[in-house]
DNA sequence: GATGAATGAGGTTTCATTCAT
DNA sequence: CATGAATGAAACCTCATTCAT
């Protein structure tokens, strides 16, 4: 359980292509997709420019997969999540939360690349990625409107309420300092019962 | 009251410069400011690539102008909702929301842009920037801090409460389109009912 | 009638443009297309790598200009010549191949390029250019076809002429050397000769 | 006699020799000896692009070794013709134009190659190749030489003849299209008779 | 103000070749 | 013989910026 170590994707068979794919979020998170040069990442992975090409056939299939691994990875911290969690709205909207910031707070980086540069991806890579984190997305939808129909969650604007939530969570990203007042748990916690609050759920105390 | 005019900054003096900063926006907002080039400003702008040096000593300052500007829109809409909304914590935060959704769906693009291009920008500028925009900031936490003086807002969290706020607010851009199902006002009211709420404020009914 | 001047494009109103074009026609004809790098041609043209972007958008494009030039020059010459001609195909075929043995002969290296480098075109480029090119071929077939109605030219196999003459006045670029034994009116008169004879028409004495 | 084989290089000891030098011809006919890339001749062969290097040291090697295969077989072809013709000059010549014909109708490809790429061999190479080749020519020359000293061919510009009709044959590699009008040994008949034409020598009927 | 021409630096990508296995 | 990974050099092209007019 080292979710929280801080590459984003483990080394696999290829030797570098982990490397690359981390030295690729730090390059494209810290000067952009425009801004981060090839020989950026490669630096940062500890090889050639040229043999970045070896592994991914141009920058913005690199961007690609390196969004693609960061989905990955948080939608499968949030739907185990909500797997683990009971079965009322509230407890697994409060784990979904969960999971999720503290996916944010352990891939800063990804997260702030995700949201940023997904315009500079090719129409189709956008398409998919898009449709991935709509998948996680919808995940929320799902607990927003069983809430809703429970009684529970009692704001009026229930359908609009997971998006609302989603990039408050993902905003983290930008102003987090792990040095910061608050751990790692507390935030998660913080945000956790702004959800609710937000949607007008049963708050404790 | 042209609020909801599509050009964020009008002409002024100098025959050209609303028309290159406008143009700016646009240019940075679609290809992101490293993936904008001077000639595609230029274009937009209708004027020549060489004569936006007689304006703008570089694409840096370029950007800060224009980012200025928005800046001081945005905050003249939301002082002016203020002061111009009742003296308790919920009503001043209700106009306050209100104004700054209304920005949003105005100058959408100037909001991206504002979020997403701020990083290229000169050490010093971005300072000045980021200042401008912490002042904006600062009035929605006198609020959130009003309410919880008072009790009306209960939320446990109520010091970073602000920050939730605003990046809700601002992620609007990144999803309304004006041929959608909400209305600019059905949305202002939407999101000034969900900023209440996630303060644990007091709710219409 | 300077028509035997080294160089195949006369300065215009842009300054560097000739230069360009002169500077491509040698740059590909000593390197061929693809082993001559832009490089080489600004160096060749005395400006700049980028300034050549300023004239032409592509290498490919570049090339495609050199050719047109060059296959305007060449068709001008043969058919001014024909025109000057006398009313007999024999006459008329006569001063068509002393004129293409005379544009061979002053643009030796363009008519290499346009022979060899032709290939590299976009698939428009080329097309034009084979269309253009035909256009001087088609002038050489309605003469063999003249001849062939007349009786003066007497080969069984009159269609296919034109093509057989005209690829062996183009070698002559090959091969050809200024200070070689043949000067460039023997050149011209052996090569009209030897056309007349594949026709199997009439030769002098 | 399977004369008309497509491949150029019939299969040798080493198991994949033939393999690659058919397809550097392939290759470097298609998109010219720069424009094609080792690569691209591996992948033409079948095998991969670091093996080529067991077989050949360098790109340039490799193009010499494929046009040494299609110059011998040339000029094997065309002294074979001669050998088995008559003893008069017309008969040598016309089997001997009807020989290379046929080389270039079945190795087109390889024809182009031989003619346009030649420019890339290292010096030394280029300078075997280009003795090979001028033996063939020499061949040629000696048959016109015969004509002209037994009066059979009356052109007075004997000594550069063969070059002329050597170049018209070549050039047949750049048009012939198999389903086209002529077939391959109406082709050869009508080239032997241009030749004899072009030398003002005795023709059929 | 306004423009067209010019340029140096740097970007992505390709490529011939090498080497360890 | 055969391969996959690696690399330095160089290719085409773009761009922010300057300058003379």
């Amino acid at each position: 359980m080292n979710a929280r170590s801080t590459a984003l994707v483990a080394d696999t068979g290829r030797r570098n292509e982990a490397a690359i794919l981390n030295a690729a979020i730090q390059a494209f998170g810290t000067k952009g997709f425009n801004g981060a040069s090839m020989r950026d990442v490669a630096k940062g992975a500890g090889t050639s420019l040229s043999n970045l090409y070896n592994y991914f056939p141009s920058k913005s299939k690199l961007l690609a997969a390196a969004l693609r691994h960061a989905n990955l990875e948080l939608q499968s911290r949030v739907l185990d999540a909500i797997d683990l969690a009971g079965d009322d709205a509230p407890s697994r909207l409060r784990e979904a939360v969960r999971a999720h910031v503290g996916f944010v707070v352990d891939h800063q980086v990804a997260t702030l690349v995700a949201t940023n540069e997904v315009r500079y991806l090719d129409p189709e890579d956008r398409a998919a990625l898009v449709a991935d984190r709509d998948a996680t997305q919808a995940a929320f939808e799902r607990i927003v409107a069983q809430g809703a129909a429970e009684g529970s969650f009692r704001t009026p604007y229930a359908t609009d309420a997971a998006r609302a939530i989603l990039s408050t969570v993902g905003a983290i990203a930008s102003w987090y300092r792990p040095d910061g007042a608050l751990s790692r748990g507390q935030l998660a916690e913080q945000y956790a019962r702004y959800a609710l609050a937000l949607l007008e759920g049963p708050l404790a105390r």
